[in-house]
DNA sequence: TTGAAAGCGCTAACAC
DNA sequence: GTGTTAGCGCTTTCAA
């Protein structure tokens, strides 16, 4: 079976191949019976149109890029597919990239996903990204572009939008629930702080202990790697140096969580009713621990969508020669309590 | 700035578009010198080659084809980090889609990738699909095609290949590595046996006993759903209709695992001493539970980068007009023993 | 070493 | 309703 192409449909049925084109694309002008003979004829030679050639014409592809730092993991996998099944929705596909957090391959894939003609493009940073310029330039060139989750810190301008998580909030959140459990003691295991997601939820957790009248202890705070490892170092530390364990901790990430709360268990104290225990992102793991952990929810999938959403409004707005409004949307993240920072029954 | 054309290039340099194109490409036949000026202005003009023109001017698009059931989980986004990471060594981007387990879905996404001119697909089947004409399809018109993981069984013909994993003997490693041990009533919880996976880690289940002179015992077989509460489930009707507890459980997954773990331990058992406890996949969370839980690797990475190097012989082989030599590749899986099945010292 | 010309497959303005 | 024509941006013979 060869390839078929829609000159030859036309030459087969007789017509020019602008019928044919308009009678596929089921345009009013073109009569049913015309439409009808078209269609058979394609469904039989399995006639596959080519994008590549529709979309040169168009000057538009249909198609989104999206740049994340990798595909694997739990958080980015979930926001992907929140923007492929969001995208697919609006008639769009995606062209995803990894930038496998190198700046190089970074700038390597924006310029691939350019070549490829994409009409927007969603990023997510590498983490060793400095040098901006070439976002800088895609903004310039009018390439509606928007960042989610890592994000350029005022990077701000027409065709550039971006969705962050509210990391404070999530923050306070934690630490007003282990308030409410009757904790007074809350160690903190926070992650650097020149990366945006940690400061932010070390500050909702100073925030969170100001408005609530507790006092801030240096000691109760110790910058660790967020890993399972991480948190184990922390905690041992604490255990050793402190004159008494804390009543809580509140990590800035599962994993480093767990390393906690293990040491917490070995050292003969009891999660939540000695030490209460929580974590932050909300990883599929953390209905497997003992006991399950608190966790706060970041609505990937739903981040993803935003991503999408924004990213349409500025194309619509481009396609009408408006001037673009971007939008920098911030999501609220959701406290999931479970059984490690649980001590009163739920209300 | 405006978005500069080859064509424009061409007229600013006072030479024609061919000429243009080759020094580009870095053909031999054009002079330095020529080279030079291009590169010069393509570079001040920030010109961005069309690949959607390249392509179909050229009639091979560098793209490749990824279909999976989905882009979350463990699983698939490994195997798709590695299919990427490979494809793009070998100059080739990739189109990702997912069926969303649907064969509808499944079904769309093929014709999708073949209209944006795929020169090849790879594919891990929707867990609903039977009906499978359109890969007939794709196989009779020539398009290279490559299963991963989840293939149409003896569905052969050139122009496909298959990359699996060696279910079978993944399970007949834990098994005797259980047996060695010293485990004598090694109960099995199985997934449905219509899914090639199961039904592979059963029948080594049942070898590995076999071959070790151990008897089969129906009652510890227990087909459940592979999950938590599946495995909770089953371990629970274990120990409450036998007589005695087995003294290992080998799960179909690491989740199963996890609930049967649970179980034993809430029944004042301890893994491993009295019921040692395996599962299959090597799930992130494996070196979070208590004990670390064994299982099984199954080099998801190596598997994208076996199906893209699969892909590309068989566009070589068609490029040269060759007959297309389909592959089988069986990858091998690695158990990993950790704490949960450990009784023994480490030799 | 360079240029002219043709065309990949499709769509859209403009005719009729 | 349908056809004619032109051209999206690029590559690739073929000729000079």
């Amino acid at each position: 079976m060869q390839r078929v192409s829609l000159t030859e449909l036309a030459k087969q049925l007789n017509l020019s191949p602008s019928t044919v084109s308009r009678a596929l694309a089921d345009h009013s002008e073109v009569s049913e019976a015309t439409k009808a003979r078209v269609r058979k004829l394609a469904q039989e030679l399995n006639y596959q149109p080519n994008q590549l050639a529709a979309a040169l014409r168009r000057g538009r592809s249909n198609t989104l890029g999206v740049l994340v730092p990798h595909i694997t993991g739990h958080f980015f996998p979930q926001v992907v597919h929140g923007i492929a099944t969001e995208a697919s929705k609006a008639g769009f596909t995606v062209m995803i990239c990894q930038s496998n957090e190198d700046a190089a391959q970074e700038k390597k894939n924006i310029e691939l996903l350019r070549h490829n003609q994409v009409e927007g493009i969603m990023v997510s940073l590498a983490n060793t990204t400095q040098d901006i310029s070439h976002f800088e330039e895609l903004r310039q060139q009018g390439v509606p572009l928007v960042f989610f989750d890592r994000v350029v810190e005022d990077f701000r301008g027409a065709n550039v939008s971006a969705v962050v998580l509210d990391d404070h909030a999530g923050a306070y959140q934690v630490v007003q629930h282990l308030i409410e459990q009757g904790c007074r003691r809350i160690a903190h295991f926070s992650g650097p702080l020149h990366m945006s997601i940690h400061k932010n939820r070390h500050q909702g957790y100073r925030d969170a202990l100001r408005d609530h009248g507790l006092p801030l202890d240096e000691q109760l705070i110790v910058f660790c790697e967020q890993s399972q490892a991480g948190g184990t170092e922390a905690m041992q530390r604490l255990l050793r140096e402190l004159p008494a364990p804390p009543d809580a901790v509140f990590a800035s990430n599962d994993l480093a969580a767990v390393g906690a709360m293990r040491v917490i268990k070995a050292a003969g104290l009891r999660v939540p009713q000695d030490v209460a225990v929580a974590g932050f992102s909300n990883e599929t793991f953390t209905t497997l621990t003992e006991p399950n952990l608190t966790s706060v929810d970041q609505g990937c999938e739903t981040m993803g969508i935003s991503a999408v959403r924004l990213l349409q409004q500025m194309l619509h707005h481009t396609a009408e020669h408006r001037q673009p409004q971007p939008r920098n949307v911030v999501l609220k993240p959701q406290l999931l309590v479970r059984e490690s920072s649980l001590r009163k029954p739920r209300k």
